[in-house]
DNA sequence: CACCAGGCCGTGC
DNA sequence: GCACGGCATGGT
């Protein structure tokens, strides 16, 4: 199966990568990763990791290509898609800055709190901010960037960041609870922080597109329904109705 | 002009 | 516990 990297990378999981010319790049881990395939990914022990290369994600598509005739038109309208393993500090912000938002606007977000706060990588590639490189930024200066109404949900987050780091070894509900006690996360953006940075595949973000998708095809079915792969049927799902418009 | 986007918060009941 | 209005910004 084609690997679709593009729905992988640009496709609302990540807002650290842009593509031109059929090259993909990212400024994570220090570094300016420039990658056309997966094939360039595999030798590199970082985007090892970051791609989730150890997971079998061609047996789980298969296995959620044979649940239902909605899942496989879901699964045969794009090619292979794969669950990144970001960082938790930028999935936090990434997903805040999400909310009530589209793709095309958080990513030139995340792209501006990077060059205001992050650092300059390589000439005019700058590193998303920690939570450290944002310790002075004030509600006034994220506004600025158009952050609106999520600025205090931002500032609530470097104030927590901590938080973040007690996370691995809770129950995935505890995990959920304890993500939301940062203002701005709520039950979609906490599952999506926990599915695109701590690997955990149960989760099922519900947002207006998986809303309209449960209310057309699956509505007397919970996210249980898609165990053991909610979180890949989720994004199968998702890039499905959305190209569907 | 309206309505929407990988929603959540605060308030009221 | 659930329903509802408000919310910054830029695109359609």
């Amino acid at each position: 199966m084609e690997e679709n990297l593009r729905e992988t990378l640009l496709g609302g999981q990540s807002f650290s990568w842009r593509e031109e010319d059929g090259v993909f790049t990212a400024v994570l881990n220090d570094h300016v990763y420039r990658i056309r395939t997966l094939s360039d990914a595999a030798s590199d022990p970082f985007l090892y990791d970051y791609f989730d290369l150890g997971y079998d994600y061609a047996a789980a598509r298969e296995a959620i290509a044979k649940k239902d005739d909605i899942l496989r038109e879901a699964v045969e309208s794009t090619g292979l898609i794969r669950l990144l393993h970001q960082d938790h500090w930028t999935a936090a912000i990434s997903f805040i800055l999400s909310q009530n938002n589209n793709i095309k606007r958080i990513t030139g977000l995340y792209r501006r709190l990077s060059e205001k706060y992050g650092h300059e990588v390589e000439k005019g590639y700058f590193s998303f901010p920690t939570a450290e490189e944002m310790a002075g930024a004030t509600e006034e200066e994220l506004r600025a960037l158009g952050t609106g109404f999520r600025a205090p949900f931002i500032l609530d987050a470097v104030k927590k960041a901590p938080l973040l780091d007690t996370i691995d070894g809770l129950s995935f509900d505890d995990s959920m609870a304890a993500l939301q006690t940062i203002k701005g996360i709520g039950p979609k953006v906490a599952s999506c922080i926990l599915i695109f940075s701590y690997q955990r595949r149960e989760g099922f973000p519900m947002d207006v597109w998986m809303k309209k998708v449960m209310r057309e095809y699956y509505p007397d079915k919970t996210p249980e329904y898609f165990h053991p792969y909610e979180a890949l049927s989720q994004q199968y799902l998702f890039s499905w109705m959305r190209s569907k418009g």
